[in-house]
DNA sequence: TTCGAATTACTAATGAATTAGATGATCCTG
DNA sequence: CAGGATCATCTAATTCATTAGTAATTCGAA
């Protein structure tokens, strides 16, 4: 009678993966201070998070030295991947080409990205022949 | 020391709001009809829901006929690019060109899918200069 | 018009996500 | 080694999302 829960990272533990992929294994005081600006939060809060995250099998611990160290057990691509296709079969109904559509229409795309994307397709055009 | 409401639609939300844009305004009923095979709930779980909905602005309801007709009162268009946005934001640092290569990496886009999203683009280089 | 079916409103229960305090363990430092 | 700082665990509170039951209301048919 409850809710699933969700198949992917929450917006905090995307933050904190995204913290550990850039920044390699932290223990929980370092990343609270790479999240500021993020979120505030507690000292205790983030070690909850943190291991909540462990038990969902994102993130393991080792304690080498004085305090636990986290590091991440999934990666950044597979992980990224995995949800924006869930969006393109949920939001898009499967369609990428959908998405793209929305993605060049997007007011916040610069000269330079217009060309960096055209040069993907041209890329992708040459490879399929 | 609680959560904020998600920026966007739940799951179940979308799902409901992607039936009434398509269908136009409907009573709980119909769309608890038409939500078999996604998920089977109860008609009262439904209404509830929908009227969560209205709260929070995503739908009107009328009581013109016997009973309340529900429809969306937010666009597809906005609210499928609201999502696309944020995700962009979020899991990819803001750029369209990572989503882009990872659609492009394992979409079954065909070369006729290809050709049209180059125009598009094309059409946005033009439009620039 | 009165009974029954559909509709609506109200209430509730469960689990996930978020935030943090209290308490005890540990480890340097003087 | 004693005291303060740091760290870990456990507990707890809050809010949202989800699901549904109960009671009240309404509307049509016999």
């Amino acid at each position: 009678m409850a809710r699933h829960p969700s198949r992917h990272p929450t917006e905090l533990e995307l933050e904190i993966l995204k913290i550990l992929w850039r920044q390699g294994p932290l223990p929980p005081r370092e990343v609270r201070n790479l999240l500021v600006g993020f979120r505030d939060l507690a000292p205790t809060s983030v070690v909850t998070i943190m291991n909540i995250m462990v038990g969902k099998g994102y993130l393991g611990r080792d304690k080498t030295g004085p305090c636990f160290v986290y590091k991440a057990r999934v990666r950044e691509k597979t992980t990224t991947r995995r949800m924006l296709r869930d969006m393109v079969d949920r939001v898009f109904d499967g369609s990428p080409s959908a998405v793209m559509v929305n993605l060049l229409k997007d007011a916040d795309l610069d000269e330079a990205k217009v060309r960096e994307l055209r040069a993907i397709l041209n890329a992708r055009m040459e490879e399929r022949k």
